[in-house]
DNA sequence: GTGAAAGCGCTAACAC
DNA sequence: GTGTTAGCGCTTTCAC
């Protein structure tokens, strides 16, 4: 706790604690000379604001929040350095929140934020959100929020958002031409609106790719390492198995390596494999893993730059922002 | 921002803010029914308290700050999951802050929050920290800390480490037990206490295994991958090159399996490697990774319950608190 | 069991 | 260019 106050230094250069409060904020009111003692008494004195009582006054807290539903995704990882790299420069300080894919969770965040605790909000919104009823509430009481990644369409706001469905297609499309002719899709919750897209842009290239809708398969797997191995198990040792799979999302990987290490399928030979993934290792794994990867530091920096143009800028149309930022098919030994 | 104060709450029922606020804290004081009647307006009205209000007044923010050199690699994002775990159930926010291994910008972030933005401080050091002067100055101003995983020695206050010692220990006896006489060990800064603490490990892995100190070989990696893979590129060209490799941080596995493929040699055939990570794919990697996997998510869940013992127990010695969580030596096919 | 009053540290209006 | 005053919304004496 900072014991030295504006009052402290008022007194002791036979100042008003305004004056002081006015130098140090480098108001154009005070005097070079002013603002040179203060500044110079400050330092010697160690003098740091106490930031509650800034806030309660201005009304503004310099925070933002950034509402997540898990951080152990690199996806994540990569966007928070994207933000926080921007709040930064922008003398922001940044609230992490975790929703762990729960809605009541991600409720209760954001009910708080109604208290004026941030200035701004970015969010991912979790698995099990549907209705943007709770974000709206937010944005009424006249907090900007930016969508990254995960948005809910129901809501007008600024999204920042990658090319799912053209990432989807673009995968399958990949996998037809290799010759795969019955192309299981591993998703997560059908409600996301990455999997929507994810999920359309699949069901697209197999139309293009003349495959019947007969030999598609759309596996909803869960946050269970164990519940998804063995439903990717099951589905590989049906006779009709897939030679083809998309997974939707990073943690589907491993256990689709695993069940062909284990049931002794040869990756691209019997069963080609495309992950939508950002981890650095992709192209160290056996085989090499052909990603879709997206640009998340991009997104996390792009959602922040755009977050606090609606701060700052009173005449800045938040709400119609959409910026998409493509993801990038990565061709490597997996298909 | 919530519009409704306690005022308006006090208004509406004909009593003071005082036995409001008294009556929203729960106190003994209050009766019954006043207590259920200021609940039940404050949900109708949907009153949310300020919380800087509240920290001006009480001097405690209900906030803690997580200082991080990146949140790039596995271990730091999982030791986040293990600290929001905690706070959440605490009802504390947390606060992220990324160094980016600059001590300058350690000695920034710490130095603000003597302002009293936090209420508590956990804290991983970046490369550049050999010293620890700032954090104590903001321990002399009454503020928790907690270190974990990179600590600094000379800072007396709670640190919650891993063995490292033993880690590189039996990493190193590992590879000699293979059958290995010349491992090269592949370093961060060594100015870091986990980098210290590894490298004696390994050196007195060597000397217990009876290999001379000229067949050992550290290599000093850096923050760039191109440059890390050269480095390695060049080791392993070397007519006298090493056939046992330790990678003492996640990021400097990929650089080596890219360098062993490039230069065709067979891991573990020609050269036995161990990696210190936490990455779930090391599993799938080609060949599956040996590793050294910490406990990351404890190692933050015990940090931040240390650290709020710290700050509600007055009575709770946080300087002498050190917990050691081991590290695990996973065998696989790389060594 | 409740109220009045003071004040946390800062800043904005309004003076001069 | 600087001072005075009045709060921001909450909590905490100290009364009764």
């Amino acid at each position: 706790m900072s014991v030295v106050t504006i009052k402290d230094l008022a007194k002791r250069l036979g100042l008003s604690a305004a004056t002081v409060s006015r130098a140090l904020r480098d108001s154009y009111e005070i005097s070079t000379e002013t603002k040179q003692m203060v500044a110079k008494l400050a330092e010697e004195l160690g003098y740091i604001p106490n930031p509650y009582a800034s806030s309660l006054r201005r009304r503004k807290s310099k925070t933002i929040a950034v509402v997540l539903p898990e951080v152990a995704d690199s996806f994540f990882s990569l966007a928070i350095n994207g933000i926080e790299s921007v709040a930064k420069d922008k003398g922001y300080h940044v609230l992490i929140y975790l929703t762990h894919e729960s809605f009541e969770r991600e409720k209760a965040i954001l009910h708080q934020f109604k208290s004026g605790r941030v200035d701004g909000i970015l969010i991912s919104v979790s698995e099990e959100t549907s209705s943007g009823g709770h974000i709206k509430e937010v944005i009424a009481a006249g907090i900007p929020v930016v969508f990254f990644d995960r948005i809910c369409e129901d809501v007008e706001t600024a999204k920042i958002i990658t090319d799912d469905f053209e990432s989807s297609y673009k995968a399958t499309r990949h996998l037809t031409a290799q010759g795969c002719k019955r192309i299981a899709y591993l998703s997560i919750s059908p409600a996301l609106s990455i999997s929507i897209k994810r999920t359309e842009g699949y069901q697209q290239g197999l139309a293009d790719s003349n495959i019947p809708a007969t030999e598609s398969e759309i596996i909803l797997c869960e946050n269970d390492f164990e519940a998804n191995y063995q439903m990717i198990k099951d589905l590989l040792k049906k006779k009709n198995r897939p030679d083809g799979i998309i997974a939707s999302v990073e943690k589907l990987t491993p256990p689709v390596y695993l069940v062909c290490r284990d049931l002794n399928l040869s990756i691209p030979g019997d069963i080609k494999l495309i992950s939508f993934t950002n981890l650095q290792s992709a192209l160290i794994l056996d085989p090499p893993l052909t990603t879709i990867t997206q640009p998340a530091f991009d997104m996390g920096k792009s959602a922040a730059v755009i977050l606090f143009k609606g701060i700052e800028k009173k005449n800045f149309d938040l709400l119609k922002q959409r910026v998409t930022i493509s993801s990038e098919l990565i061709k490597r030994v997996s298909a």
